[in-house]
RNA sequence: GGUUGGUUGGCCGAGUGGCUAGGCUCAGGUCUGCAAAACCUGCUACAGCGGUUCGAAUCCGCUACCAACCUCCA
């Protein structure tokens, strides 16, 4: 396989070898979270993307700044209240407080799922200059209009300066936008309906408000990103990411606002993950189709009838490639339960395997190595987790083979045996960003454990006397406690659930 | 109505022209005191119709259905 990276760019609809604008780094920008609610799983699947592509790109050896932003002002409800204002009126709190509780929220959920914390973590209200710098920027080069307080960008003026380029990203085009576009009433200042707001008046019981050159107001909720992203990454940089959902108009303003500000590209790739459906529809929030990841930590809800950790839906996240939709089920669920715990079961049984065989590989061992390389060659074809996964378990099968000694140790250098827990280890750990949930750590687990030895012990001595009565009792018993005892070739083992 | 994408076996889910995806489930087998686990084998697939081709799940066309976006959303 290829070492090159190649990745689905939605700006040409193709797969792209991707080319770093500066050999060995990588600028990554990811629109983070509105922070005025609970975290909810959708966006966990879309983070946890990321955070795979984040963690490939570095195992490849790039550099990589990746920039994720909290937006703590600036998008609007139906009612055209802020939301960051709506929340905090609503819990009668200062808004910066909504915003302090769910972002703190957001990242340890980050934290239980594993993600890898950004390496920026701007937010839209430490950036209000920068945002005002770039409406006056855009306003200079024609491409907006100051009504009564608000700042508009023009995107018919947008749209002859620059090629018709805007809706390139969605497909879209300006005049049947034009027909289907329907009029708000906080949009009636507007030149065209395809225009939209950079800077808007605050209205007087608006709380989050700022000074400008416009009088007071607050941002439109297209420009943090574009203002963020060229403070950190540059004004032209490598990779933008997203859900799907913001990809109209979210990120069609956001190059259109890049490009209106300063005539250049922005984003040179752009990934959008899809959407997490449950009940074959989008997990929303608004519409209420929804369910939290703290339910399916804990298996309350109507919809699942099992508990599922943060390793499972990883877990679960891997078999779906991130730009198809996934569908979440309560079978897929268990289907993915499963499939996990037999893989961290191979990954342990691998830890007592060692390659008996002689310098020369034998056929076994010349297998193991081309399914791991052919492994991290299916990362490079656009982060396919899915097909990387399928060969890990061509892999997890042989492991337990090896074990289970149907295919020979013999067949096994030590060298690849060595190569092979190494190469799986940063596969499954560093790449995946899995994590072994042993219900057995810590104190109490080392107790178990010493417990669990001698009751073995004795269970051994009933068992070399024939007393499968006593025996298969206390297996019975120990099954009841939720301990699965698996009497194998070399002994007897246990697990916990 | 417009835009984008999708429709794969019991469930989930990869796959872009010929070669076993994978996970889970189910059936049979090996092993085991039995069981579990593990390993081996097997099962029902490519929405429909037409076309291109020596050959299509994979390319093209039409039809049907589904989803997302077009209004805040990951």
């Amino acid at each position: 396989m290829s070492n090159e990276l190649s990745l689905y760019n939605s700006l040409n609809r193709r797969k792209e070898v991707f080319e770093p604008l500066h050999a060995g780094h990588v600028g990554l920008y990811v629109c983070g979270p509105t922070v005025y609610s609970d975290v909810h799983l959708g966006n966990c699947r879309t983070f946890t993307s990321f955070d795979i592509i984040y963690r490939y790109l570095m195992h490849k050896g790039y550099k990589v700044r990746y920039v994720r932003n909290i937006t703590d002002v600036g998008h609007l409800t139906d009612e055209g209240e802020d939301k960051m204002s709506k929340g905090a009126r609503l819990a009668k709190l200062e808004p910066m407080e909504v915003a302090q509780r769910y972002t703190v929220g957001f990242h340890n959920m980050m934290q239980a799922f594993n993600n890898l914390p950004p390496n920026i973590e701007p937010r839209a209200t430490g950036h209000i200059i920068e945002q005002i710098e770039m409406v006056q920027q855009i306003l200079a080069n024609g491409l907006a209009y100051e009504v009564n307080g608000s700042v508009y960008f023009d995107v018919e003026a947008f749209n002859k300066k620059h090629d018709n380029n805007y809706g390139k990203l969605s497909g879209r085009k300006i005049d049947e936008l034009m027909a289907e576009s329907r009029e708000l009433k906080s949009q009636s200042d507007k030149k065209h309906p395809s225009d939209f707001a950079i800077w808007m008046k605050a209205t007087d019981d608006h709380i989050l408000r700022w000074n400008s050159p416009w009088g007071e107001g607050f941002p439109g909720w297209h420009l943090e990103c574009s203002a963020m992203s060229t403070k950190y990454l540059g004004e032209e940089f490598d990779i933008h990411g997203g859900g799907n959902d913001l990809k109209f108009p979210h990120h069609e303003n956001e190059i259109a606002q890049n490009a209106g500000s300063c005539g250049c590209g922005g984003a040179r790739y752009w990934l959008h993950t899809n959407m997490l459906l449950m009940n074959g529809r989008k997990m929303s929030k608004s519409d209420g189709n929804t369910i939290t990841p703290q339910q399916l930590f804990t298996g309350e809800s109507p919809h699942v009838t099992d508990s599922y950790s943060p390793m499972v839906l990883r877990f679960f996240m891997l078999q779906t490639h991130y730009r198809s939709t996934m569908d979440l089920t309560d079978d897929a669920l268990q289907a993915a339960k499963k499939g996990y715990s037999r893989l961290m079961e191979a990954w342990a049984n691998l830890q007592g395997l060692e390659g008996k065989g002689g310098a020369q590989n034998g056929t076994v061992g010349k297998e193991l190595e081309t399914i791991l390389a052919d492994a991290y060659g299916e990362m490079d074809d656009d982060f396919n987790t899915p097909k990387a996964l399928a060969k890990v378990f061509e892999l997890v099968s042989r492991i337990n083979a090896l074990k289970g000694g149907q295919l020979s140790l013999n067949e096994v250098s030590p060298a690849t045996m060595t190569a092979v827990k190494s190469s799986l280890k940063t596969l499954l750990f560093d790449v995946f960003g899995l994590k072994e949930e042993s219900a057995d750590a810590g104190a109490e687990g080392e107790t178990l454990s010493k417990v669990m030895d001698l009751v073995l012990d004795l269970r051994a001595q009933a068992r070399a006397e024939k007393n499968w009565g006593m025996s298969d009792k206390m297996r019975d018993g120990l099954k009841d406690a939720g301990i699965v005892v698996k009497d194998g070739k070399d002994g007897t083992e246990w697990t916990v659930g």
